[in-house]
DNA sequence: ATATAATCTAGACAGTGTCAAGATAGAAAA
DNA sequence: TTTTCTATCTTGACACTGTCTAGATTATAT
C-alpha cells in the first residue's frame, strides 16, 4: 500500500490508520488487530507501538478519521441546503444515517464505547465538539425560520441527535422488528421522527 | 458461588451467566473471557463448551438476562403507573435509563451488536420483543389518554423508544458535553424529550 | 562527523477462543 | 443389579492476541 523498499516506512502511522479502516470495512469490528493491521502495511507486528501508545490509540485515530468524514459530509450538507432550513434538517440527519450504514464498522467503532473514558484524546474530544456543533448550527437555522421551537439551541440539539443517533443504533443492531420495517421504510421512520420536532410538517 | 465438590456441577450453565454478569459489572466488557468466567465458577477452562456452542452464544445468554431484568422493571413500572398515563411514559423512560447506569456494561453487550446478526437466538429474539411490546403499551395507553398523538403505535413506538436509547447511549459514551449537563441533569434533559412527543405537557 | 532521537525488527510472555481425546458420572436399558 | 449410553467435565494443544524488552537501522541535530 506504501513504499516497503526502506527501512523507515514514511508514513506508517497514516497507513495503519487506512489498513485499520479497511479492516473494519472488509472483516468487521471483530477482525481488527494490531497485528494484522502491521502486516497489511507490512511491517512488523510490534511497529505499531512506535506510533500509537497502544490498540486504544489506534481505535482512537480510527475514530478521529471517521469522525472528520463525517464532519465534511455534515458541512457539505449544509451549505447545500443553508438556504432551504426546512430540507436542511432532514438531509442532516440522512447524512448521519448514510455515514452509518456504509460504514457500519467505523460507526460501532465510533460510538460502542470501546474507549475507555478515563484515559482522555484531545483530538478526539476536538473532532466530537465539531460535529456536534454542526448540529448546533442546523438546529439553530431551523430554530431562526421558525421549524424548531425556539429553546434553548444546546439542549434541543442534543436530544435530535439522539433521536437520530437511538434510530440508526437500534436498526444497525437489528432491533427494529421487520413487521414495522416492512410497513416503513427508514426514511419514512426518520421522517416521522423529526416532524416529532417539527412546527411545520417537513418531507 | 456452586457446589464444588462433585465431578458434575449441576448447575455450571447458570453459574457460568451469572459468573459473567458479575464479570462484567466488576471489571467491564474487556474483561469478560470464557477463561475467566470458568475460573470463576471453578471449572476447567472449556467446561463452558459443554453448555454453550462458543463465546458468543454465552454472550447471548447473558443478553437475555439482561432483557428479562428490564422487563421485569419495565412490567413493574407498568403496574404501577398505568391509572397515571402522565407519569407512565416518563417513569417507563427513567426505568430505562436506571438499567442502563446501573448496569452499565451489560446494557452495552445487549446493544453493541457484539452479536453477529447471522446467528440468531430465538430466545433473545423472543424477549427483545417482549421489551418492546412494553413499549407499545405504554405508547397505546398513551396515546387512548390524549398524551400522545394517535398515530401507527408500533412506528410511535420505535421512534419514542429509539429517543430513549439514543440519549443513554450518548450520554455512557460520553458524547454529551459538559457544558450541557452542567445545566441540565439527565433526568430534565429526559423530561424535554419527551415534551417532544406529548399533546400536553408532563414532568 | 558524531551524538541523539525516532523508527523498526525479533523474540518473548501471558492471555485468549477453540478443538480433540479422554475421564467421570448420572440416566436409561437390559 | 449390571450394562450401556450420553451428558458433562478435564487435560493438552494450537493459533492468535496485546504488550514488553533488547537491539538494529535510519533520520535529525549538533
Amino acid at each position: 500500500m506504501e513504499n516497503k523498499n526502506t527501512y523507515h516506512h514514511g508514513n506508517l502511522k497514516n497507513a495503519l490508520i487506512s489498513a485499520g479502516v479497511e479492516i473494519l470495512a472488509r472483516e468487521g469490528v471483530g477482525a481488527l488487530s494490531l497485528r494484522k493491521v502491521a502486516k497489511k502495511v507490512g511491517v512488523s507486528h510490534s511497529a505499531p507501538y512506535a506510533h500509537f501508545k497502544d490498540k486504544q490509540a489506534l481505535i482512537a485515530a480510527i475514530s478521529i478519521e471517521g469522525f472528520k468524514k463525517l464532519l465534511a459530509e455534515l458541512q457539505n450538507t449544509f451549505e447545500k441546503y443553508r438556504a432551504n432550513p426546512d430540507r436542511l434538517l432532514l438531509e442532516t440527519a440522512w447524512v448521519y444515517f448514510e455515514f452509518a450504514l456504509q460504514e457500519k464498522d467505523t460507526f460501532k467503532v465510533m460510538f460502542s464505547g470501546i474507549l475507555e473514558k478515563e484515559k482522555n484524546y484531545p483530538d478526539l474530544v476536538d473532532v466530537v465538539q465539531q460535529t456536534f456543533q454542526m448540529v448546533v448550527n442546523v438546529v439553530s437555522i431551523c430554530q431562526l425560520n421558525g421549524i424548531l421551537r425556539a429553546a434553548d439551541a444546546d439542549l434541543t440539539s442534543v436530544v435530535v441527535w439522539s433521536q437520530i443517533h437511538g434510530l440508526i443504533s437500534l436498526y444497525l443492531e437489528g432491533q427494529i422488528s421487520h413487521t414495522i420495517l416492512d410497513n416503513y421504510e427508514l426514511r419514512k421512520i426518520l421522517l416521522y421522527a423529526l416532524n416529532q420536532f417539527t412546527l411545520v410538517p417537513i418531507q
